[in-house]
RNA sequence: GGCCCGGUAGUUCAGUUGGUUUAGAAUGCCAGCCUGUCACGCUGGAGGUCGAGGGUUCGAGCCCCUUCCGGGUCGCCA
């Protein structure tokens, strides 16, 4: 049935006819989007990746062959016609189409494929189940709108790889099958056929490669890396994502987040055409989870949050005055215009909050009447109350919002919660980018799990050096030289000064818990490579996959991927992960537990 | 590992407190007709393991249990 290109050769995509091409001849090259048979005439839409246009198969001008070969034509056949762009009737205008104008006149046509009925609609607004999408996503990917997101993938690639080569960096590739490392997700690891027992480790990140980089004088390194982590997915998270990975030396903070900063003006101005105010605005750790419960603030809306032990103190509501006495944090927020939410609407925002492992969640509605409905207030004398609204600025018709826990637990149910209001209350507005900087994080944080404490960024971040001695009184309160980029409420990636130093190096390690002789047997190619003059150096490293997200409103990383893993980390399209035969698995020294078998 | 939502023609879905013989609709598909359609139209037709297994019941798409699959999410994600 199918037949050869036979020399024909395609001189005109299907989406660029135009008026002015009228009179020429030419060969087109596509799927069939849609055939109408009228009886002596047929329409075929033909479409290709550029658009589509509408070649007309007439019974008067055609041998039977050919004509029959038009009527012939199902969804998705693969058709080349020779033909000529004619000019429509004024009355057989096509208003909708780029294309609509014109037509072109059928002389000769070859069958090129026909093709089964697709399982899904080749069509931008099919709602298909994501299941079928991703068991056939090269149809999936045959709707325009998926095209198109692939092709702008590129364009951001392209407009970040244009920055970094202006800026003097070089692309260097580092291995896939690579070292696993103690902190941080799991690895995916690859058993060695040649080292029996031994496994090779997916990398998480080019971490360590590229500050071997930095020690081997490369100065300014970048790269378009692939990065898998053996973790559940979100819809924001995928086992195997890209990063734009980078790393400088002789540099500090500013340095890099200029670089960083470059790199996302020319994609806003390239791919959208905004031009981004630089340098960017910039928040201390700190300050984003007071005011914003969250290390990845949206700043899109305003909503801050405010601690509020002093004015809740001896209020009279046991849930505060003991969360008061003990130290913990009483937190609030004033959602505007938000007093018509209902008694089951309330419960639901508790629910919510109550995922982000808080007890409880205290409301209050103040209404246009100026009477109050609240989960709380009958515990507070009116002055307090009213001491309370005039502090968080309570108008008639608002809603406050109490949470009451430990500190940082209060303040990111408050932050989520803040999120949820914004969401619901339609205080989002769809067409600003905020970016923003957010630094000075936390060196360590404490482990319950593990009784230790584990690195925030990784165990090779800078402390900052006015808190070198806080290093060992209180580990805890230690800042880091490390910054993320936040873009409206989403972490694009985040970056540090690297240790220099071994010695620094080394107590680094042992405040994670390694003793000397763990972190090197883990790290002690570095640590040596430490010794041998490493220049103080830094980077950085943003997601590809999210940042395309967030400049085409995408719901699901799945949408801005080519090839995405479902949920459950399987691929449908190739069923995989998938067994391997016996043979296979000896050859590696592998053997599964009889159990998982099947 | 936990929680929530979903799974019924190729596809998207409806299906009432469990109740009637043949489980419906739209679209797609197949056949026929049609020379200006553009979501073409008209006529006719085919198409179902109601995700799977078990249970309750006189009777299950619907209720219960187990399990598989898809989505979301908490934990996790240096």
């Amino acid at each position: 049935m199918a037949e050869f290109l036979g020399g024909w050769k395609r001189d005109l995509r299907c989406g660029e006819a135009r008026e002015e091409m009228a009179g020429r001849q030419v060969t087109l090259m596509g799927w069939v989007q849609r055939a109408r048979n009228m009886g002596g005439v047929i329409f075929v839409w033909l479409r290709d990746i550029s658009g589509m246009v509408q070649v007309v198969f007439n019974a008067d001008k055609l041998d039977e062959k050919t004509f029959a070969l038009g009527g012939s034509l199902r969804s998705e056949y693969v058709l080349a016609v020779k033909g000529e762009v004619a000019l429509r009737d004024a009355s057989a205008v096509n208003a909708g189409m780029a294309t609509g104008r014109v037509e072109v006149l059928v002389k000769e046509a070859k069958l090129l494929n026909a093709s089964e009925t697709p399982p899904i609609y080749i069509e931008d607004d099919a709602k298909d189940n994501e299941a079928v999408r991703l068991r056939y996503r090269y149809l999936d990917l045959r709707k325009p709108s998926m095209q198109q997101m692939m092709i702008n993938r590129s364009r951001v690639i392209n407009a970040i790889r244009e920055h970094m080569i202006a800026e003097g960096f070089a692309e260097f590739e580092t291995p896939i099958l690579t070292k696993s490392t103690p902190e941080g997700a799991r690895d995916f690891l690859v058993p060695s056929r040649i080292h029996p027992g031994e496994c090779y480790a997916l990398p998480q990140s080019p971490q360590i490669y590229k500050q071997l980089l930095m020690l081997a004088g490369m100065d300014k390194y970048f790269q378009v890396a692939r990065c898998f982590r053996d973790e559940d997915s979100r819809a924001d998270r995928q086992p195997e994502f890209t990063q734009l990975d980078l790393e400088m030396s002789f540099v500090e903070p500013r340095d890099i987040q200029t670089v960083v900063e470059g790199a996302f003006a020319n994609v806003f101005r390239k791919i959208k055409g905004i031009e981004l105010q630089l340098p960017l605005p910039r928040m201390t750790w700190k300050d984003a989870m007071e005011k914003y419960g969250s290390d990845k603030p949206d700043t899109r809306y305003d909503m801050q949050i405010e601690t509020i032990n002093q004015v809740v103190k001896g209020c009279g509501f046991s849930v505060f005055d003991s969360a008061v006495e003990e130290g913990q944090t009483v937190c609030a927020i004033t959602a505007k215009n938000a007093a018509h939410l209902s008694r089951k609407e309330m419960d639901a925002l508790g629910e919510y909050a109550k995922t982000y492992h808080v007890k409880g969640l205290a409301w209050l509605a103040l209404h246009e009447d100026g009477t109050v409905r609240s989960s709380f207030a009958k515990f507070f004398s009116e002055d307090k109350l009213n001491e309370l609204l005039r502090h968080m600025k309570v108008e008639k018709g608002d809603a406050l919002f109490i949470i009451a826990d430990k500190k940082l637990i209060a303040l990111t149910a408050m932050g989520q919660l803040r999120a949820k209001l914004a969401r619901e209350l339609g205080l989002i507005d769809k067409n600003k980018y905020n970016l923003l900087w957010i630094t000075e994080f936390p060196l360590l944080e404490w482990s319950e799990e593990e009784q230790r404490y584990q690195a925030a960024h990784h165990p090779f971040t800078m402390p900052m050096e006015e808190d070198f001695e806080l290093m060992q009184q209180h580990p805890e309160l230690t800042r880091a030289q490390s910054y993320d980029l936040v873009l409206n409420g989403i972490e694009m990636g985040s970056g540090s000064i690297r240790i220099h130093a071994s010695d620094l190096q080394e107590k680094m390690f042992s405040l994670l818990g390694f003793t000397h002789e763990e972190a090197w047997k883990r790290f002690g190619f570095l640590l040596e490579a430490f010794k041998y003059g490493t220049p103080p150096h830094g980077g950085f490293a943003f997601g590809i996959d999210r940042l395309m997200m967030m400049l085409f409103g995408a719901e699901s990383l799945r949408d801005v991927i080519p090839f995405p893993k479902a949920q459950n980390a399987a691929c449908l399209m190739m069923d995989t992960p998938s067994r391997v035969t016996d043979d296979a698995l000896k050859m590696l020294h592998v053997h599964f537990d009889e159990d998982v078998k099947g």
